[in-house]
DNA sequence: GTCTATATATCGATAGAC
DNA sequence: GTCTATCGATATATAGAC
C-alpha cells in the first residue's frame, strides 16, 4: 500500500517536471496534481531533489524495459539487421519525444551538483550509451569496431536533431517513417568511415567511461598532454620569423614541463598560456586549454 | 559615457551568466563583478530576464560579426570551397566552446516564457539557421538545393554532439582537425543524398517558418489552423459529455477566429488555450501550438 | 547615479494537531 | 500518515539618503 502510493507520487512527478521543467514545478504543484498537502509528499522523499532524481530513475527503467521487450518480440520475428535498428530507433523516438525532458542532457539544472542526481544521471546515460552502441554493432557488425563511438556520435546528433523538429510538430512523417530516413543516412556514413578509414575521433575510454567514472587525474594529464602537443606541432608550421618562432616554442616547452608535473604552478601555467594567446593563431587552441584546466 | 557602464555591465554579466547559468546567477552576483551595487545595475535594466536577454543577444552579435570578418578575408584569400566551410566551422565551434551556455538550446530556463527573450532567441536562431545553410548551400553548389535543410540538420546534429564531449574535456583534438572531420562525414552524407535520391524530410517552411521569417507569416499561420483543424477534430471524437464537449469545441472556435486575424490578440489566444489546456487529453496538443506561437 | 537598507515574494522544509 | 500553519533562506526589486 505503502509503494503504491510512492509510485503513485513519482508518476505524478514525471508529469509535473516534466511540463514544466524542474525548477518552474513546486512541490506545491506537485502536490496539488496528487491531490495531496506538500508535507505528506515529505514523508515519502526527503527532498524535491531527491523526488526529481527517482522520477528520472523510474522513466528511463521504463524506456530499457520496453527496448528489452521490443529486442524479445524481434528475436522471435527474425527480422533483418537493419529492419531491427529501424524499430529500435523508432522505439527511442516515441520515449524521447514523450519525455523528452529527461532524455536530453540538462543544462541549466539547478541540482546538477547534487552528488546522487549526479549518479543516477551517468548511469543511465552510460546505459543508453551501451545500448545504442550494442544497436549499432549489431546493425553493422565487427567491421564498425574501430569506429563504434564515432557512429554512436553521429547517430545521437542526427537523432537529436530531427526530434528537435519533432518536438515542434514541424515534420509530417510518422516516426516510422523518420526512423528509416535516419538509419539510411547512418548507412552512408559508417560505409564512408570504413571505406576513407580516417583516424576516429572517439575512443572507448572518451565516449563511455567518462559517464562511469569521471576521468581520473592522469588519463586527463595525458588528453592536456596531447592537445599542446598538437599546439607544438601548429606552431613548427606557422609562416613567421624564426626567432619569434622559437621564442613561442620556448614557451610551449615550459608550459609543457608545469603540466607533465603532478600539481603544475597555477600562476606560471596562465602566465605561459597568457603569452600565446597574444599570438591570434593560437588563441583558439589556448582557449580550449584553458577551458580544460 | 552611459552606454559604455551599460556596456561593462553586459560584458560582464556574459561571463557571470556563462559560468554559473541563469538561475544560479544572482544580481548580486552580478553586481560584485562589476564592482557596483546591485541598485546601480537596476537603473541600467529594468529587471534580471531584461539584462539577460541583451547580454544573450550581445553574444550572438559577437558571433555573426567574427563570421562576417572571416568572410571577407577568406574572400580574399579565395580558398577552397571545403576549406572555407572547414574555417567557418571552426569559428562557430571556438565560440560554442567559450559560450555553449548561450549557443545550444535552452531547456530549463525560468525566462523561457518571457516575451521579450523568446523573441531575442528565435530571431538569433533564425539568423544562425541561415548562416548555416549559406555556408552549405557556397560549398556544396546548388545540387544540395532539394536537400539543404536535411543536410543543415545532419550538421548540426553532428556539431553538437561532438561539442559535447568537447566540453567535457574528453577530446584532445584541435578544434580544427575536429572541423575537418565533421566535414568529411557531411561529405559523405551530402554525396548519398544527392545519389540517391530520397524523399526530403526537412523543407523551407518546416525547418525556417518558426524561427521569424516575415516572408513566411502566412504559412505559419497556415499551418497554426491546420493544427488547430486537428484539435476540433480530436474533440469531436472524445469519449465525454455532449455538454462538456460543446464548451471546448466553443472555445476552440473563439481561438480559431483569433489565429485567422492578421494581428491575433495574445491575451485571448492565451486565455483560451489555458481553458483548452485544463481538458488532459489536449495537453499534448495544446502545447504544440503554444510552441509554435 | 550610486550606495545602503528594506520590502516583498517564493519555495523548500518542518512542527504539531488529529 | 495526512493535514494546516509556519519557519527560514534566498533573491528580485525598490525606496530613500547622499
Amino acid at each position: 500500500m505503502e509503494q503504491l502510493k510512492r509510485a503513485k507520487i513519482i508518476d505524478t512527478a514525471i508529469v509535473v517536471f516534466r511540463d514544466k521543467g524542474y525548477a518552474a514545478a513546486s512541490m506545491q504543484d506537485i502536490a496539488e496534481a496528487c491531490g495531496m498537502a506538500k508535507g505528506s509528499i515529505y514523508k515519502h522523499f526527503n527532498s524535491k531533489e531527491d523526488l526529481f532524481t527517482e522520477a528520472f530513475t523510474a522513466c528511463h527503467q521504463l524506456l530499457f524495459a520496453q527496448a528489452e521487450e521490443l529486442d524479445r518480440t524481434m528475436s522471435a520475428n527474425k527480422l533483418h539487421s537493419k529492419e531491427r535498428l529501424r524499430s529500435k530507433i523508432e522505439l527511442l523516438m516515441d520515449y524521447a519525444i514523450e519525455y523528452h525532458l529527461f532524455l536530453f542532457d540538462f543544462k541549466e539544472l539547478p541540482i546538477k551538483d547534487n552528488e546522487r542526481f549526479r549518479e543516477a544521471w551517468k548511469n543511465k546515460k552510460a546505459t543508453l550509451l551501451a545500448w545504442q552502441r550494442d544497436c549499432l554493432m549489431e546493425a553493422y557488425g565487427p567491421s564498425l569496431q574501430r569506429y563504434i563511438w564515432d557512429a554512436v556520435a553521429v547517430f545521437r546528433g542526427v537523432l537529436t536533431e530531427y526530434l528537435t523538429h519533432a518536438n515542434q510538430r514541424t515534420l509530417s512523417l510518422s516516426m516510422a517513417e523518420l526512423a528509416a530516413f535516419i538509419v539510411a543516412r547512418l548507412d552512408a556514413v559508417v560505409t564512408d568511415l570504413i571505406e576513407t578509414a580516417p583516424e576516429p575521433v572517439l575512443v572507448e575510454a572518451n565516449a563511455y567511461f567518462h559517464h562511469l567514472n569521471p576521468m581520473d587525474e592522469q588519463s586527463r594529464q595525458q588528453v592536456l598532454l596531447q592537445l599542446l602537443a598538437g599546439i607544438q606541432a601548429f606552431i613548427q608550421g606557422l609562416d613567421m620569423a624564426e626567432r619569434s618562432k622559437g621564442e613561442l616554442l620556448e614557451v610551449a616547452g615550459l608550459l609543457q614541463t608545469q603540466l607533465e608535473q603532478e600539481s603544475p604552478n597555477s600562476l606560471l601555467t596562465r602566465v605561459y598560456m597568457a603569452y600565446l594567446d597574444t599570438q591570434p593563431e593560437l588563441r583558439p587552441s589556448i582557449r580550449q586549454l584553458k577551458h580544460m584546466l
